[in-house]
DNA sequence: TTTACTATAAAACAAACGTTTGATACACTC
DNA sequence: GAGTGTATCAAACGTTTGTTTTATAGTAAA
């Protein structure tokens, strides 16, 4: 009992700054957290990081979780609905785990944050989760499109799809700038979703027709 | 004309620095590129940023040149063309800007880094460069969907389009990890406007559509 | 009780950063 | 030729960063 007390204890501290990491790092990305700052949100001495992770880089790649990401294809999937609505239906639950801060999706989040700036784990990150979604849209776009449209042009589809939803995170700054009033409550995202999803299909049909006049 | 000698010495040398900057800048963002690193490409002494300039911020503000955007958006209009036909030369040529290493366009590439991870001049590049092409893609959009979409959904296309874009850009790290092969020559980048082209006139055209059934 | 081990704490460490200093050499004015 | 201002330089400054060290409690096993 007493070192199942000491034990929860541990996983406490080691807990505590985990959920504080996530947090620092999806706000501010991994170069501008500072390991300070970390453990001052999860009040823990300094040396916590190193003591119980070796360093910050292996920190920030235990804070990465792709189970949030991964589970939305397969449930994308698990429907017998069409391509075009499942790439709908995929559209606003990503969308949603990106852009929603009520969401606990904050896993996903800081994700996004390291797309434009590398970081050491990127490699990590692109094999373990970009590169599966972006072959689960692949898939689906194919399904939409046909076998006529290239390789190619099939990667530039998907590159077209993905670029409108991580616009709305990687332009915030910008966008946030340009239109100060804009909030992405969840009304917001709905009608984001709807849009991207119309503008897109309509896209790919243009495409599909396009290489099968 | 000794004074002629030695101000040419003097532009030479603050000239050396704003090109290196320029360079670095591009190529690292404003965070992670060091003034000595800049100093050792111009080939000059680390005070001289300070000298010249006050602060690496000013430095990077005078790097700053909005003229190829803004010269860009004049061109296209000066053509009489129909409002798809200059939306398409517009992708084309914002594409150019954006992603040909070959191109003068590193004046404008780096302003794309500093979407993401905001700098203290984000203020003045959002006013000056990124509101008047957002304002300039706005109205050809508005001129192509029609009166009856509204202010919220016409905003929602001008993020499509740029989205599109600007993911070449931002998503590289990324991109270039999971197609490794890939690269922005001039064939391309002729390819990828002719998709985005393409894609997004069908969706704004959908998106019309929707309004007025 | 003694010994060994673990979790935490304060402090120091080494490196990198933007910036500043003080000196030097040079050109120009008087 | 003395004096003034400027461009350049090496060196150092002060701060912040991630990391490491050293010490101190507290617990479990001997």
């Amino acid at each position: 009992m007493i070192t199942e007390t000491k034990n929860s204890l541990i996983e406490q501290t080691r807990e505590r700054l985990l959920a504080a990491a996530r947090v620092v790092f999806s706000e501010n990305g991994f170069q501008n957290a500072t390991v300070r700052d970390i453990c001052r949100r999860a009040d823990v001495n300094i040396a916590a990081v190193n003591y119980y992770f070796n360093s910050k880089e292996a920190l920030f790649a235990a804070t990465l979780n792709f189970e949030p990401l991964l589970a939305l294809c397969k449930k994308i999937n698990q429907g017998s609905i069409c391509a075009q609505e499942r790439l709908l239906n995929f559209i606003h639950d990503f969308l949603m785990q990106l852009l929603d801060e009520k969401e606990f999706s904050v896993q996903c989040q800081f994700m996004a944050r390291e797309l434009a700036e590398p970081t050491p784990v990127l490699g990590k990150i692109v094999q373990e989760a970009i590169a599966p979604i972006h072959q689960f849209v692949a898939n689906l776009v194919r399904e939409i499109v046909g076998k006529t449209v290239s390789e190619a042009e099939l990667r530039r589809c998907v590159f077209s799809i993905f670029g409108q939803c991580m616009y709305y995170r990687h332009g915030q700054p910008v966008i946030q700038r340009l239109h100060p009033q804009l909030r992405y409550d969840h009304r917001e995202i709905e009608a984001i979703a709807k849009h991207i999803g119309e503008f897109s299909l309509a896209g790919l049909k243009q495409i599909a027709q396009n290489q099968c006049p």
